[in-house]
DNA sequence: TGTACATCAGTGAACGCGCGTTCACTGATGTAC
DNA sequence: TGTACATCAGTGAACGCGCGTTCACTGATGTAC
């Protein structure tokens, strides 16, 4: 027999999946804390106990959750990065590609919330390596995305280390801050955020805003 | 008798402060999950049922957590902030303070997750509004170094709208990965990223980096 | 100054809830011969 | 092709846990007279 079973009497087919799914579901409309084994298996019309069958335990299937969130996020932000038109001029193209990043990233956390609350809840997955970067995930584009800002002259390369950590830190930091402080910011105001902070972003990464010496003054405070 | 009774016998004098601080140093050990009214009740050596004399229920008590939480992180940032000497330089001054309110802020998060989480847990404060600016909140030291930045010149004027939301999200970004998916950083890496995102920051403020066609691209991705 | 009494601030027992997890079990599936 | 049997994937009942919350209560406090 295939796959196709569908779920039809005592036994399931793709109960494993089934489940992922289901928890998926519920970290989307309630967050990481929504995610329990009696939930997923009450959805799927199961047995909690069925659910040992495929997972450890809870951890296991709170994981298997987390996976499907990023992997959702990742699709957002391929979707973004693909709708937009390849421009001529390459410094344009890579600008491009970072607000669409950025935007993918943010819109993301705002359509769906709970999903973004359980990529990022405490345990979840870490930094991947400096070195592997194979696979699309989101980190990658990140890291592709500037190195091409390196490449067609607009990011100088001295400044190229750890300019993902500063992109990534303002894009998160937004989306974190609309789904909490400023959850309550009218539509309008709420976009225009969004562009400032990409601007400010846009301009921050260029370096052509302070001196050296006041390069130390933010970062230290100490020296005149 | 004055307010300095401790607990002593049956009436305990100061109840409901006690609770309260309970239940900052449980948020502070485990984050806002780990404050309940059972578990903050034990904490004082008293019965649960005592707490419904002073509050509503659970959720008053976690108000009044993550107040006392973003009463800690006021703290934390008016200390960095005071630590600094006064420069003669306005600009630098101002820039001296752009740095050190972004460094308490990362600072704290990294000193105090648990409160650090429970002031940003879902139903946590909301932005302050515009008009209310007494007070010495976080929010509004922000909002007085910016208005100092344009003073001095460093930040033009019809940049100055949205600037503390950039400058929040960046700092708060990457407080928030720094005790997520970068919570493994080496610590002197750590620290390279807290400074590089301050610098970041620093040259985006200023606007000098993007043209204006250039800051459409990044923002909308559409025109040419 | 002393006493009766209202009020206040706690106790102790109990409720129902949803959770994770384990146990002995049973129905369904597929395979060796 | 048919059948015995091992294995797999579920069921159903139960456990203990910590939680929020409510109930009737009681010890301590302070105040009117």
């Amino acid at each position: 027999m295939g796959t196709s079973a569908a779920k039809r009497g005592y036994h399931h087919g793709d109960l494993r999946n089934a489940l992922i799914e289901a928890a998926a579901e519920l970290a989307a409309k309630g967050g990481p804390e929504s995610v329990t084994i009696r939930a997923a298996a009450r959805e799927v019309g199961v047995t909690p106990t069925a659910a040992y069958r495929h997972f450890a335990g809870h951890e296991e299937l709170l994981m298997a959750a987390k996976e499907q969130a990023l992997g959702a996020l990742r699709e957002a932000m391929a979707e973004e990065v693909a709708a937009r038109p390849r421009l001529a001029d390459p410094v344009d193209n890579a600008l491009v590609k970072l607000g669409a990043i950025g935007r993918g990233y943010i819109t993301f956390a705002r359509a769906e919330p709970g999903l973004f609350r359980t990529v990022f809840s405490p345990g979840g997955p870490v930094l991947p390596s400096p070195e592997d970067r194979t696979g699309t995930g989101p980190y990658v584009m990140l890291l592709d995305m500037l190195d091409e800002l390196v490449e067609v002259g607009y990011l100088r390369q001295d400044r190229r280390p750890m300019a993902e950590l500063a992109a990534w830190a303002m894009v998160h930091g937004l989306s974190a801050l609309l789904d909490g402080p400023l959850r309550d910011l009218p539509e309008d105001v709420r976009d225009q955020a969004v562009m400032q902070c990409m601007i400010v972003l846009g301009h921050g990464l260029s370096g052509r805003g302070l001196t050296e010496e006041q390069e130390k003054l933010v970062t230290k405070g100490l020296a005149s």
